[in-house]
DNA sequence: TTTAGCATGCGAGAT
DNA sequence: GCATGCTAAA
C-alpha cells in the first residue's frame, strides 16, 4: 500500500552521485576547530552512539558536522536521513547550520523535523491503515478540549468537578506512555473519577468519525502502522540509513519506541542529549531512556562533551557543585580553557519589589560597565524565573525605570484568541466538514445563536448524520430556528458558500467541472479572500467596536495574520503549517532585556544572568516536589544547573525574605539550592540599605553564611527541638519576615523542609484563607484538616500555622 | 442571549 | 492578585 515510489521525498534528494571513494577524499572543512570527543562524535557513523553533550559545549556544531560528514563520505545522501528534534526552531537551525557547512542549501533532507512534522508526514501517507483518510485534520490543545467537555457531558459526568482539562491531561500523560485505551494499567484505572478509560476510548473514537488526530497520535498511530505492518517498516528500516535525534534526554516513551522501531536493525542511531537538563518530566519526558540508553543499544558508544566555550571557570564550578547533589547521572566534568572571572553573586533582598528594584540598577550599572567589566547591553542580559508570575515585578519596575525589555513565552501568536477565532474562519472555509472550528465561529461575534440555537443544530446534523454546517443549513430551511438567529446564519452559511467559491484552486482540485460555471474573475488570491472573509463576517468591525485596551493589539495582530499568509501559497498549505508551529518572532532594533522562565531559557545564553527568586516553596517549587518527591526535587536542581549554565560572565542569584504569594504576604527562606553552591565559587553581596545598622556580625548578616557553616547550624537547630515544636514553623515564619538575615533561620528552614509533619492528628492550626481548624489527618506534606468554617480540607503543611488551643493567632 | 458579579484555583508549556 | 468559569439578573 506504500506510496514509496511516488514520494518526493524518497526521490529529491539523489542530485550528486560521486562514488562513494571520490566522496572519501572530499576536503572536511566541518572538522576544522572541533575538539577531540567532538571529532569522535562526528565521525563514529556505525552502531549506536550517544552523544552526552554538556551544556555550552558545542552540541549543536557536533551534530551539524556529523551530518556533513554523513554527506560528505557519501554514507547517506540526504533524505536517507532522519534527524528528529522538539520544536520547530531547533530544527530550522540545524537545516541552516547544516547548509552553512555544506556551503549550498541542502536540496532534500526531507526528514529532518520535529517528532511530529515527520509523523504527519508518515501518517498522511499510511492513514487508511489506521482507519483514517489521508485528510485528517490536527485538533490542538483547544479542540481537544472542547471535544472531551462533549463527552464528559454526554457521560453525565460533573463537569465542574471533572474538568475537561484534566482529562486532556490524564490522556495525554497516557499517549506519552504510549498507552492506547486497551492498554491501561490497572494502577490508572480509577483516573478521571474511574471513567478516565472509558472516556479515552471514546475520544478515539470520535476522533476516528472526524478523521481528525491529536498531537500524541501522530506518534501512537505511526507506531501502530509500523508494528502491524512488518514490509513497510522494513521498507523504512532500510530507507533511513542513519537516525540523529536531538535532545534525547526530552523523548517520551511514545517517542523511544519510535525510534527503537526505525532504528533496529542497523542501529545506526545517534543521541545527542544531556541528563543533567532534562527539565520535562511534567511533559512526560523520561530521564531514564537516555540513562538507559547503553542497555537499549548495547555495544554503544559514548561520547562526552566536556569542553564548556561558554560560560567561566567560576559559573561551571558553581553549576557542577549544584547538580552534583543529584543522584543517578551518567556524570560529566565540566571544565574550560577560559578564566576564571567573576564568582557567582548571591544577595538576599527584604522583598520581591526591593529584588526587582536591585535587579534594575545593576542592569542599569552593567550598561555602563561595572567592575572593571566591559559594558554588558540590555540584549546580553536575561531574567530567568522559574514561574511567570515573578515576572510581573520585574515588568513593573522596568516600566517604570523605562527599561526596555521582551517576554519570552507567554501566549503565543497562534494561541491568542482573535488569531483563533480568524483561523477557525478560514478552517470552515477550506474544510466543510469542520465542526470543531464551525462551533467557534457560528456566534462570533455574537449572532444571537446562543446555547440553544447550537444544540438544535447539534442535533440536526447528529441525527442526520452530517456536518455542522449542513446541520445549520438544515436548521434555517426547515424552519427549526427562527427570529434574528435564523436570520443571521441563513447570511453567515451564505457567505460561507461565497468564500469557498472565491477560493482559487481548491475548487479545481475537488470537481473540474465547476470551473466552468464559476467566472475566475470572483477567484481571489488567499490573502484577498482572508481579508474579506475576516471583513464579511463581522469579524474586524468586532474588534473595531470593542473599547477594551486589547482591542487594537488585536487587530495588530489579525493584520499579522494575514501578512503571515504570503508565504503560502494557499490558505490549506497555511493551516497545516499553522497546525503544527507556534513561533512568531520578531525583531526589532531596540536593545532589550530578556525576561522568561527557566525551562524556555534551555539553549540559550546571554552575557550576564540574574536568577531572582531562589526560596524554598518558589524554586525549588513545593507542589513538584509534592507530586514527585526525590524525582521532582532533582528536575528542579537541574533546572538550577540550565539557569547557572545559561550566563557567559556574570551570574547572580538572589532571593527575598517576603513574597507576596497569591495577594499574601509570606515570609519565604532561601532556597535549599543556595546551600548546594560551592562557596569558594561565590560572593555574598550584601543589599544596599539593609544591614546597615546592624553593628559587626558581616559575617552572619551574609544571607550566604549559612551554607559555610552548615552542620553548626544544623546541631544547633536539631537542639532547639525544630522537629516537635508545632510553633516553631510560625516562629520561623514571623522572624523571617523581620530578621531574616540572622542565619540560623535561614540554615533552619532547609532541616525544617525535611521534617514536613510538623503538625499531628489533633493540633490547632489556621490558615489563611479558611481560617481556623484542627487536623484530622497526616500524609506526608499533605494535612487533612477540618476547618471550623470552611469544612474539611486537604491543603499543603506550609499554608498552615499552629494556633494554640486558645486560637490565638500570629498575624 | 448577554452581562455583571462572585467563587475558584493557581508550576514549567513543544507539538 | 488575577484570570477563569459559573449563577443570577437584565
Amino acid at each position: 500500500m506504500s506510496s514509496f515510489d511516488d514520494s518526493e521525498a524518497f526521490e529529491a534528494a539523489s542530485a550528486v552521485s560521486l562514488s562513494a571513494q571520490a566522496m572519501a577524499a572530499r576536503p572536511k572543512p566541518y572538522l576544522d576547530g572541533l575538539n577531540p570527543a567532538q571529532r569522535d562524535a562526528v565521525q563514529r557513523l556505525d552502531g549506536p552512539v550517544l552523544m552526552l553533550a554538556g551544556a555550552g559545549t558545542g552540541k549543536t556544531r557536533a551534530l551539524t558536522a556529523r551530518i556533513a560528514h554523513l554527506l560528505t563520505t557519501g554514507a547517506a545522501r540526504p533524505n536517507e536521513i532522519l534527524a528528529v528534534t522538539f520544536t520547530n526552531k531547533a530544527a530550522r537551525e540545524m537545516r541552516g547550520r547544516v547548509a552553512q557547512l555544506m556551503g549550498q542549501s541542502i536540496e532534500g533532507m526531507p526528514w529532518l523535523g520535529t517528532f511530529h512534522a515527520i509523523c504527519v508526514k508518515l501518517l498522511r501517507r499510511h492513514a487508511e491503515l489506521v482507519g483514517l483518510k489521508s485528510n485528517f485534520t490536527i485538533l490542538d490543545t483547544d479542540d481537544q478540549v472542547r471535544l472531551m467537555k462533549q463527552l464528559i457531558n454526554a457521560a453525565g459526568i460533573d463537569e465542574k468537578r471533572w474538568p475537561a482539562r484534566q482529562l486532556a491531561s490524564i490522556i495525554d500523560g497516557w499517549k506519552n506512555r504510549a498507552l492506547t485505551p486497551d492498554k491501561i494499567p490497572a494502577a490508572d484505572a480509577g483516573a478521571f473519577n474511574r471513567q478516565g478509560p472509558a472516556l479515552y476510548a471514546e475520544y478515539q473514537a470520535r476522533l476516528k468519525t472526524l478523521n481528525a488526530v491529536d498531537f500524541g497520535d501522530l506518534l501512537l498511530h505511526v507506531i501502530e502502522i509500523f508494528q502491524k505492518n512488518d514490509d513497510l517498516l522494513e521498507q523504512y528500516r532500510r530507507w533511513f540509513r542513519y537516525i540523529l535525534v536531538d535532545e534525547y534526554q526530552d523523548t517520551n516513551v511514545a517517542q523511544y519506541l519510535w525510534l527503537r522501531l526505525l532504528a533496529q536493525g542497523h542501529m545506526n542511531i545517534c543521541c545527542v542529549g544531556d541528563d543533567d537538563q532534562s527539565i520535562y518530566g511534567w511533559r512526560g519526558a523520561e530521564v531514564g531512556n537516555i540513562l538507559r540508553f547503553e542497555k537499549d543499544f548495547p555495544g554503544a558508544h559514548v561520547v562526552r562533551l566536556e569542553q564548556n566555550y561558554r560560560s567561566t571557570g567560576h559559573i561551571l564550578s558553581a553549576a557542577s557543585g549544584v547538580i552534583a547533589a543529584n543522584k543517578g547521572r551518567l556524570g560529566k566534568t565540566l571544565w574550560t580553557e577560559g578564566e576564571d572571572g567573576e564568582k557567582v553573586r548571591l544577595i538576599g533582598h527584604w522583598d520581591g519589589e526591593e529584588e526587582a528594584r536591585w535587579v534594575g540598577e545593576e542592569i542599569e550599572a552593567m550598561g555602563h560597565g561595572t567592575r572593571g567589566m566591559d559594558p554588558i547591553r540590555p540584549d546580553g542580559i536575561a531574567i530567568l524565573v522559574r514561574a511567570s508570575h515573578q515576572m510581573r515585578a520585574f515588568e513593573d519596575r522596568f516600566l517604570t525605570i523605562g527599561l526596555p525589555y521582551r517576554v519570552i513565552g507567554g501566549p503565543r501568536f497562534y494561541e491568542r484568541m482573535e488569531i483563533r477565532d480568524a483561523m477557525a474562519y478560514f478552517r470552515v472555509v477550506v474544510s466543510p466538514e469542520d465542526d470543531l472550528a464551525f462551533e467557534r465561529i457560528v456566534n462570533t461575534p455574537k449572532r444571537g445563536l446562543g446555547d440553544k440555537a447550537q444544540a438544535t443544530i447539534q442535533k440536526l446534523a447528529r441525527t442526520n448524520g452530517v456536518s455542522l454546517v449542513e446541520g445549520a443549513r438544515l436548521a434555517v430551511d426547515s424552519g427549526a430556528l427562527g427570529g434574528k438567529g435564523a436570520k443571521e446564519l441563513r447570511a453567515l452559511l451564505e457567505r460561507v458558500a461565497r468564500w469557498r467559491s472565491m477560493m482559487a484552486g481548491a475548487v479545481a482540485a475537488t470537481s473540474d467541472d465547476l470551473i466552468e460555471d464559476m467566472g475566475a474573475g470572483d477567484r481571489l488570491s488567499h490573502i484577498e479572500l482572508a481579508e474579506v472573509i475576516l471583513d464579511e463576517s463581522g469579524y474586524t468591525a468586532h474588534w473595531q467596536n470593542d473599547k477594551t485596551p486589547e482591542a487594537p493589539g488585536r487587530l495588530e495582530n489579525l493584520k499579522e495574520l494575514v501578512k503571515a499568509l504570503e508565504s503560502f501559497e494557499n490558505l490549506q498549505g497555511f493551516l497545516e503549517h499553522v497546525s503544527l508551529i507556534m513561533d512568531n518572532e520578531q525583531e526589532d532594533s531596540e536593545p532589550k532585556v530578556t525576561l522568561m522562565t527557566l525551562h524556555a531559557a534551555k539553549g540559550l545564553e546571554f552575557p550576564a544572568v540574574f536568577l531572582p527568586g531562589w526560596e524554598d516553596g518558589l524554586f525549588p517549587s513545593q507542589r513538584s516536589m509534592d507530586e514527585t518527591g526525590l524525582k521532582g526535587l532533582e528536575e528542579e536542581r537541574r533546572l538550577a544547573y540550565v539557569g547557572i549554565t545559561r550566563a557567559e560572565r556574570l551570574c547572580t542569584i538572589s532571593f527575598a525574605g517576603n513574597r507576596r504569594v497569591y495577594g499574601q504576604w509570606q515570609s519565604q527562606l532561601p532556597s535549599r539550592f543556595i546551600d548546594e553552591l560551592p562557596a569558594e565559587h561565590v560572593e555574598v553581596l550584601t543589599p544596599p540599605g539593609l544591614y546597615g545598622h546592624q553593628g559587626g556580625m558581616a559575617a552572619s548578616a551574609s544571607p550566604v553564611s549559612g551554607m559555610m557553616r552548615g552542620s553548626d547550624l544544623h546541631e544547633q537547630a536539631a537542639r532547639a527541638d525544630v522537629y516537635n515544636s508545632p510553633g516553631w514553623r510560625r516562629l520561623q515564619a514571623n522572624q523571617g519576615r523581620f530578621g531574616m538575615r540572622q542565619p540560623s533561620e535561614a540554615k533552619g528552614i532547609t532541616i525544617d523542609a525535611e521534617a514536613v509533619s510538623v503538625f499531628s492528628e489533633g493540633d490547632r492550626v489556621f490558615h489563611q484563607k479558611f481560617g481556623y481548624g484542627s487536623i484530622i489527618s497526616v500524609e506526608g506534606d499533605k494535612l487533612g484538616v477540618r476547618f471550623d468554617k470552611a469544612g474539611e480540607k486537604h491543603v499543603v503543611g506550609r499554608f498552615l500555622v499552629a494556633a494554640d488551643a486558645a486560637g490565638d493567632v500570629p498575624f
